[in-house]
DNA sequence: AGCATATTCAACCGGATGGTTGACCATTGC
DNA sequence: GCAATGGTCAACCATCCGGTTGAATATGCT
């Protein structure tokens, strides 16, 4: 029922959460430095993080009694697939998507 | 405060209103024809419609007492240009081009 | 052992969401 | 004019969401 995709979006509707990504992007945190520079208790962050988590969108490993976050943009890949469909379309139907598909895939690398 | 971006996923986030978006994506609509397929009322659809208007995700042209809806894919560009920059990933991949398919295409717009 | 640090849990709160129903316009057609 | 059709509005309900606080659980330090 409930779709992968659901979380993924749900989980990138939240600008603190957006924020967090952008943060992990350039680096591991463990949770106490994600939460400081937001003005909300820890533990809000620490629900933001576990909203994340759940979607994919980040990993997150404990060591120590540290819990070190990790950004995972595979979950992204999935949803930004699902948009690019959308936008790459035109008004018919699946062919298009197939052409597109294919000249993605004569263009661009292998996966 | 709100990002556009917070409308716009939020707005993705709803396997209903995913369908109706590619419902739409054959066609334009009126919204008593994307209501039909939807096992809820009709006052359900409009409000799912709304919100994908506010998201910019549709725009709705009334003409008589038909209200017709139409697909705006420019708005998924932003979400799409945000999510690439998160994205050190290529921007297909095969995996994620089935799923797509099976879950959202094969399942709404077959019913 | 005892205390500080890192993180989560649990209960709670206000407000948003997704749905329902019934009443209410607006438009069309007899 | 009046009834059917297309769609929204308003009130309501249950649930989820984002936040708080205070207590609880791990782990590390001395």
């Amino acid at each position: 029922m409930s779709d992968p995709l659901d979380h993924v979006f749900a989980a990138l509707a939240d600008p603190t959460r957006r924020a967090i990504l952008a943060m992990l992007l350039e680096d591991d945190m463990a949770v106490t430095d994600v939460a400081s520079p937001f003005e909300m208790s820890l533990a809000a962050i620490s629900k933001h993080l576990a909203i994340l988590a759940e979607a994919g969108l980040i990993s997150q490993e404990k060591r120590g009694r540290v819990k070190w976050c990790k950004l995972e943009p595979d979950a992204l890949r999935a949803a930004s697939v699902w948009m690019q469909g959308f936008g790459q379309f035109e008004p018919v139907n699946l062919d298009a998507f197939e052409r597109f598909l294919e000249a993605e895939l004569g263009g661009a690398g292998d996966d």
